[in-house]
Formats: C-alpha cells, sequence, structure tokens
DNA sequence: GAACGCAATGTTATAGTGTTACTTAACCCT
DNA sequence: AGGGTTAAGTAACACTATAACATTGCGTTC
C-alpha cells in the first residue's frame, strides 16, 4: 500500500458515491498539487480492485469502496439514478444461484456483476425522479 | 421498427457475439456503402432496448440480441472471456431475490445487471485461458 | 558504494465509448 | 400545400481506458 493507493482509498470513502477515474485524477491533482495522469489513477484502482479494496461498478464506469474487504465479495449494488448514492449488500443466496446456473452450463465462473438501478428509499419517499 | 433498426438487429443477430457499437457502425457503413454517424446507432440501440429486443453488457459495453423478446426479461449473462461469447439464461429465482433485497433496502427497482464472467464450457475443455 | 533488478509511478499519445446540439428527411394529417 | 411528428444525418466534442515508453526510488549483491 503506497501514498497513492491509500490517497485514491481515501478519496474513494471521502465521495461517498460511485467515483469515476477522471474525477480522482483531478482529485488527486488538486489536492496533492501534482500532475497525475490516466494511467497512475487506473494502474491503482486496478491494485485496489485485486486486493478487493475497490469495486468497479460497471453500469455507471465507476469505483466504490469496498465495505467487507475481508471476505470474498459476491457483492452486488443498489444504485439510485437520482441521488447517483449506491449501497453494497451480500447476499450468499444469489451467488449461490448463479454457481448453480453455471453448473448447469459447464461455465467457469471467475467474476460477477450484479447491479440494481433504481431509487433508493430517501428519494423514492421524496418523490419521483 | 425502421428498416435501420431492422439492419442492426439482423447484424446483432449475424455476430453471434456481444457486439460494440462501433462495429455496429462500421458494419451498417460497410455494408449499406453510406455513412452512419454513432448518434444514428446508439439511438437504434436505444429503441431495440426500449423493446426487449436488445439488451446491453455492461461489462463489455457491447450489445446482444435478446433471445426471449416477449417475455419481462430478467435475463442473466454467462460471458466467456476466451471466445467472447456470451450465454442467456432466465432464472426468476434471481430476480425473486433481488426483489426481496430491494424491498428490505426500501429501494425501487428499473433495471437489473446480471453478468458472469468466465469460461464457457467448450472454451473450459480445450484449455486454460 | 557503484551496479543491478524490480516495482511503482510519470509522460505522451491514442484508442474506444458515448453525448450534445443542430439540421435534414420522410411521413402523416387535416 | 402547410404544419406537426418522428426518425435519421452531421459535426463536434466529452468521457473512459490503454499502449508504449521513460523515470524514479529502493533494496540487494558484489
Amino acid at each position: 500500500m503506497t501514498a497513492l493507493r491509500r490517497r485514491i482509498l481515501e478519496l474513494l470513502w471521502a465521495s461517498g458515491r460511485p467515483t469515476g477515474a477522471y474525477e480522482l485524477i483531478e482529485a488527486v491533482t488538486r489536492r496533492d498539487s501534482r500532475p497525475v495522469g490516466p494511467p497512475t489513477v487506473y494502474r491503482s484502482l486496478e491494485f485496489l480492485m485485486a486486493q478487493g479494496l475497490v469495486s468497479r461498478i460497471e453500469s455507471l464506469n465507476a469505483y466504490v469502496p469496498c465495505v467487507h474487504p475481508e471476505r470474498d465479495h459476491d457483492c452486488l449494488f443498489f444504485i439510485c439514478s437520482r441521488c447517483r448514492t449506491s449501497v453494497e449488500l451480500e447476499d450468499p443466496r444469489i451467488g449461490g444461484l448463479l454457481a448453480e446456473d453455471a453448473a448447469v452450463l459447464g461455465f467457469v465462473a471467475t467474476r460477477r456483476t450484479v447491479e440494481v438501478e433504481g431509487m433508493c428509499a430517501q428519494c423514492a419517499e421524496v418523490g419521483a425522479a
């Protein structure tokens, strides 16, 4: 864990919502007042994802810190299209069903992406998008 | 359903694998020998997705024809990272669990993305990636 | 302590993906 | 014909990601 990687992880935690790579680039550049290029940040993100510290949200092309770095993550995301937040959940039953379906196909799974888009409770309460 | 939309759907069927928007742009341009811009193709894809005729695979930024246009699609995709094919499956149990989890959160879901990456049976049989 | 090896980062350029804004074409409808 | 609606064309641009190569820093070994 280097300074840059820690910095990026901190920024993700501080952001509180899925954050794009270029936002991170800008944030690091501004906060450390030194220019950081895309490859640098993408490499750090790759590292953090390999460690299970960060997940990528495919449907947003954005990144979030993982809430349970220790556990092997079957995580699923609920993404509010109104306030742009996301909530991570762990539901082993879904992993189980996917494994079952994969087995039927003879498919050897290496990665899962489960994302649900919609409105979070707070936004749904306030009103329609 | 217009000529262009049909053409794009045909190209997707013919392709046999998840196909990027720019591949489609090129294919339409070449086959009809007239230039087609990105917005044109993206609009058609949007239409086809709204009709449930096409799905987008988020983790590939690519598009596939949907195998069961009639039914409301809880579809999930198994994507082979070796031969680049994808298989669509319908497993209502997963939709059920996601709905259950969403209900716990008070989350109002509008769209689901469920994608599993790995190796298909054929590729797994042949050897490692 | 100079030379090397290695991992991380920096730099530049470019590839790939998607959108905005505006214009044009076709068609239907009285 | 005139006017409204929908689809498609066009040009420019914004966003996301990677390739290729140079540099830094640090620990090891001789």
